[in-house]
RNA sequence: GGUCCUGUGGCCGAGUGGCUAGGCAGAGCUCUGCAAAAGCUCCUACAGCGGUUCGAAUCCGCUCGGGACCUCCA
């Protein structure tokens, strides 16, 4: 019985999962900086936590996944002029702070939906826990970790190094870190470069601001994800996930202060999704190759050909591993299109009359396609389980689905698979595709009114085809057609429609 | 410069040392009134050069190319 493997970036290597809690599974996810739209890179870290998150719902864990948003600007900890990301922007958009992390939260949400994620049980905002942030800075100071210069604290990494191992997680050596010569601004106030902000003092002009401690301010880029873990999950917990962009400073900070205030290492397993790059290159904000989600949906981009649904991005996405990188392009979204709706129709065809009969043969009349068809889906739950390889679960199903078209079109009896390779078939498939996946139908929902209208047009058609009368069968397809409904005559007499998109 | 990853057929991508993933595109055939869909077949690649091995896309070394992080970032 294969049990769930995945790669822990913190030993660079696949281990076998095993909750801290029995039952239980603590989960942590970096999510989005609302001060603008999320585009396709965003995506994949969603998608593939999405899966993972389904995936042991799916094993029976009681998950509470806990994404959070960050809506306080504290961007520019090495500060080189110490401004507010949000309240920079939104002096440029003439919009109060609130109004664009709203605005911004609002439309990731709805990208999220899109997708068909899961929404998290948590999801935290950064504004929301400043008193926590306070609280945990408070006791860094204390542990002797921390240090204050004109209102703002730091984070002594080289003292923290001493004693623990700072750069495991990211393989960084500090003494790397302390003589890097690049020239930052706003180094002044740390002991060492490598220190990182908790507390940053607030220039007059900022908007975000919070009274503390040491003086009006805002919490540094690291400390938001160690206080809302700390207090959903507790001091230790299982799995974090996040952009392998995110390693080093971000995560290797996180363990620093969770390490300090907690005892413990925070995190016991790692994943790190990979990139999507566009043209070989990270698409991110720095590159300016960034295409916005609502542009993606749209169609509206200089480097998309056409629209692309979210249920093919979604598709496209876990057509790869998630750590490896996925290069975009019109062509191979377009690829995953076509393979999604594929897949999708076959898999809309296990619930044709012929899968559904009621069986009374009792054996398998092909042996050998039916174990082949265990094997394949035997294999389907070694691959997920093998750190989440959906990629190679996928391409399983795509060799299942010639099988069952074949069946579908008659050219193999269904009395070639045995009752319950049969039964089979069609509960996993709709358990991974559906529940682990999270795949859905690309096509809108069944109008009922449409169905009908459907119903007597493929019946008239199908009167004027019986008297040979073409041109009117064939006017009934083509003017479909021009709607955007394509009719599909199939083997067995019948015809089968779908909206194309 | 430092740390690390990577280079697979027209495109995208999976690959645990031996059993030619898969998708898309292309070609042919079958089915079909035609079309679409579907099925079958074909196209058999691993940057280069060495090495280890009975055997390497897979391990090691070198060379060349691409990328990530070290600064906001998923």
């Amino acid at each position: 019985m294969s049990t769930l493997r995945l790669y822990n970036s913190l030993t660079r290597q696949k281990e076998p999962f095993h909750p801290l809690v029995k039952g239980r599974v603590g989960m942590y996810v970096c999510g989005p900086t609302v001060s603008g739209e999320s585009h396709l890179g965003h995506a994949r870290p969603y998608i593939t936590f999405d899966v993972v998150y389904r995936y042991l719902l799916h094993l029976g864990y009681q998950v509470r996944y806990v994404r959070n948003i960050t809506d306080a600007g504290h961007f520019e900890e090495e500060g080189r002029e110490a401004i507010d990301k949000i309240a920079n922007k939104s002096k440029l958009e003439q919009l109060e702070p609130m109004e664009l992390v709203s605005k911004y939260t609002r439309l990731y949400h709805w990208a999220m939906e899109q997708f068909n994620t899961l929404p998290p049980s948590v999801e935290p905002t950064a504004t929301g826990h400043i008193v926590e942030q306070i609280e945990m800075i408070k006791q860094l100071i204390e542990a002797g970790y921390a240090y204050e210069v004109n209102g703002s604290v730091y984070f002594d990494v080289k003292k923290y190094a001493a004693g623990h191992e700072y750069g495991k997680l990211s393989g960084r050596i500090l003494d790397d870190l302390l003589e890097t010569t690049r020239e930052l601004e706003g180094q002044e106030e740390k002991r060492n470069r490598a220190d990182f902000a908790l507390w940053k003092a607030a220039a007059p002009e900022h908007i975000m601001r919070w009274a503390s401690p040491w003086g009006v301010g805002y919490p540094g880029w690291h400390i938001e994800c160690s206080a809302m873990a700390t207090k959903y999950l507790g001091k230790q917990f299982d799995i974090h996930g996040g952009g392998m962009d995110l390693l080093f400073p971000h995560h290797e900070s996180e363990i620093a202060q969770s390490t300090i205030c907690n005892h413990t290492a925070p995190v016991r397993y790692w994943m790190h999704n990979n990139m999507i790059t566009i043209n070989g290159r990270k698409m991110g904000q720095s590159y300016n190759n960034v295409i916005r989600l609502t542009e993606l949906f749209a169609g509206t981009h200089p480097e998309l050909s056409q629209a692309y649904h979210p249920m093919t991005v979604r598709f496209f996405i876990l057509q790869s591993h998630y750590r490896s990188t996925l290069d975009f392009s019109n062509e191979a979204l377009q690829a995953a299109e076509k393979g999604l709706k594929r897949l999708w129709d076959a898999y809309s065809g296990l619930n044709a009359p012929v899968w559904s009969e009621p069986f009374v043969h009792p054996t398998a009349g092909d042996a050998e396609l039916d174990q082949r068809m265990n094997r394949l889906l035997d294999e389907v739950l070694e691959f997920v389980n093998d750190d989440f390889n959906t990629a190679k679960a996928l391409a399983n199903f795509f060799e299942m689905v010639s099988v069952w078209n074949s069946i579908k079109d008659g050219l193999i009896s269904i009395t070639a698979l045995s009752p319950a390779t049969i039964q089979r078939i069609r509960t996993e498939t709709k358990t991974w595709l559906e529940d682990v996946f999270g795949l859905q139908a690309v096509t809108e929902a069944d109008n009922e009114k449409l169905s009908g209208v459907m119903d007597l047009l493929l019946e008239i058609r199908k009167e004027a085809k019986l008297r040979k009368d073409f041109s009117t069968s064939d006017k009934i397809r083509d003017q479909l057609i021009t709607l955007g409904i394509q009719l599909k005559d199939e083997k067995g007499g019948g015809t089968s429609w779908m909206i194309d998109n």
